[in-house]
DNA sequence: TCCAAATTTCAATAAAAAATGAAAATATTG
DNA sequence: CAATATTTTCATTTTTTATTGAAATTTGGA
């Protein structure tokens, strides 16, 4: 039997579904997950216009969001021999996965908080000194917070790979 | 001096923007973030209109924000001599942050996924033995996720107490 | 218990985010 | 190097999510 490029099945339809929360729990579109969950489960390699016809979303869809996910490193290009177009395949690591989230969305947000942190110092000159000790002793708890955090992100990457 | 109640300083600006800028990255509301923001960075506890008046937030947001902090543990009602309104106050212990988000974001949309995977388990008997041992193996998968998620959380938990 | 203050709820509205699809750009092959 | 297939981009539209504020409910004090 030829893989079933039109019609999408209860099994495919119930992984999509996994991936459609998964991907809302950390801030993605619904069209990310569906992809994702599609390439997931098929068995062989899609093309972008099967991906297209199976979750019937849009040209414009279907690229960018295999443009974010290729950028999470969460599907890849694949070659297939014979074929013009590009197709593609899910990367299945869970680390691999935990890696582009943080890399792509994470760490940037936390480098993001150190820029504004030094920002912030300055300005305590133009308070009162009894504010200013108030005000420094939360900006040292931020301070502590964005190094943690990103300590935390590599000792969860660590423990990922065993 | 008394406490500005209707001006927003620069350094509340900063602090606030900082705590927006996390909030939505852990996909919750702007006001969500202004609202934590401003009570982390106070010097004392505040009332639900003082909040209105200092972010120019409606009656209805900064209450159902209040909930929704409150929710995750990530600020506190406290009480103020005198006072009839509640006050509240930031909680500004990370773990306790961390662990507020986990138990009331995360968790549940891992057990959601245990759910959804004992559903999608009696599917196979439906298809051809070669595709069920290949969906198979890709439930599998999901299944290991879904406990390594549950064992991460524990670990990352268990990491921030110390 | 009654009254007024305080808070919550929720239907309507506003704002933000995602999806669409046509046009532009790029890549492939004969 | 055309001709055409494929992919990307982006202005517009649609959908989703957040905010508002008035009405309903709850709370606390006299």
């Amino acid at each position: 039997m030829a893989i079933q490029t039109e019609t999408i099945t209860e099994v495919e339809t119930e992984v999509i579904d996994i991936f459609v929360r998964a991907a809302q729990v950390i801030g993605l579109a619904k069209s990310i997950g569906e992809i994702y969950g599609l390439l997931f489960i098929a068995e062989e390699p899609m093309s972008m216009d099967q991906i297209m016809a199976k979750l019937r979303i849009s040209l414009g869809t279907a690229s960018q969001g295999l443009k974010q996910l290729r950028a999470f490193k969460a599907v890849k290009a694949v070659y297939v021999p014979g074929k013009r177009k590009d197709y593609f395949t899910a990367e299945s690591e869970f680390r691999k996965l935990m890696a582009g989230f943080f890399k792509e969305e994470v760490t940037p947000q936390l480098e993001i908080t150190a820029e504004r942190i030094e920002v912030l110092k300055p300005l305590l000159k133009n308070v009162s000194p009894d504010r200013a000790r108030h005000y420094g002793s939360r900006i040292e708890k931020i301070e502590r917070w964005q190094k943690n955090g990103l300590n935390l992100i590599d000792k969860v990457l660590k423990f990922i790979n065993f």
